[in-house]
DNA sequence: TTTTGTGAAGTTTTTCACAGCG
DNA sequence: CGCTGTGAAAAACTTCACAAAA
């Protein structure tokens, strides 16, 4: 079965509210308050989560803990990865200590600079290398996703690097550049550039209606 | 005319790309090989940039710095944004200092947090204020663009006191949580937690084919 | 009665394919 | 000839509307 991405990332979110929801007790929850919740049509909601079989109750609704075991299965891991931060600056070490890089799904198994003062160190438990020798130690070690986080210019040449390796298959990308990634590679790409940007034009044109 | 977000988007990405291209001194480029670029259709790019007139040559391309001063008139901003940053954490100190944020389209007018260490003190030039206090600052400041970056846990009650607020008019967040936001207040989100899932989720779906 | 699950309809976005122009 | 601009076709995604179940 095929899942397109926006049902994915909003199966995400799901999951997110639920877990709220199961912490304060709450036990059923219908289409329409999740939709309230998320800014998402109630109908929507309602395909999104019956795409993996019906798990609803009608008259009712669904059954949070239930619900919430279902979604968890959906976006179970299986397995936990290994994963690498390449540019240990301030936005590494802001999203090392961010709460979406608490998850048991992964581990971070190396750092990656160009620092003197990094490099070598251990930095919140973690190894620092320099950024040339990363398609080798990406290898050694058997990292599978890359966490780009270095400047823009050095974006390009850091993922070409990284490209060599055989054992990576995925990179997010918090870059504000433009980088060209080989197809094998899995690339999802966090532009806080573009959504700066997206807001900035889209303030202007309601401005413009007003 | 109104314009899809989806076209605005690819926009400010093809804007990135051909101020690099200007740097290095290009002239022409075709649809061709800026999708390459960026991964997307030639076709796609074509329509996207003829949407506000013809601007390409037919048998040549397009000429980079033509170009590319058509497409910053359209993104143009028609004034210097004032923006508030709540949340001086690592991630909020990261944006400060990310190249994005090094725009001239705005200036970062005043920060707000909880921290005693923070509050009354400036922080890289900026006077930072308590939480509880940021819909009357943001009046005061004709504050229009509030940035969040404070822990998931604070976003709604942080988005609930802003909101309050007369002049606030969009909100960019990084809070990895599900807010709630006025319809009048212009919301975009970075969801780093929701990218990072997304990115596992489909490293699984592509290990389970191969 | 309430709320789900879901085909069908509608809307948006992308891609095709080719005329049109330099 | 080569590459743009663009209607028309296709695909993707969302919303509607209602039967069916609790």
């Amino acid at each position: 079965m095929k899942v397109a991405e926006p049902t994915i990332e909003r199966l995400i979110q799901y999951y997110r509210l639920l877990t709220q929801m199961k912490e304060e007790g709450r036990k059923v929850v219908s289409s329409l308050q999740i939709g309230e919740m998320l800014g998402i049509k109630a109908s929507q909601v309602r395909k999104d989560l019956s795409y993996f079989g019906e798990i609803g109750k009608r008259g009712v609704g669904y059954h949070v803990n239930r619900l919430c075991a279902h979604i968890e299965n959906i976006l179970a891991s299986p397995k936990v990865w290994r994963v690498a931060l390449a540019g240990v600056g301030n936005l590494g070490m802001a999203l090392m200590a961010h709460a979406a890089f608490q998850s048991y799904k992964f581990e971070a198994d190396a750092l990656f600079d160009v620092d003197p003062e990094k490099v070598g160190h251990e930095i919140m438990g973690v190894h620092c290398w320099h950024i040339d020798d990363i398609a080798k130690v990406i290898d050694e070690r058997n990292i599978e996703v890359l966490i780009l986080a270095v400047p823009a210019e050095a974006g390009q040449s850091c993922v070409d690097k990284a490209a060599q390796s055989k054992s990576l298959k995925g990179i997010l990308s918090f870059t504000p550049a433009t980088v060209v990634v080989p197809e094998r590679i899995l690339f999802f790409r966090v532009d806080i550039f573009v959504e700066l940007e997206k807001l900035l034009f889209f303030l202007k044109e309601q401005e413009k209606i007003r």
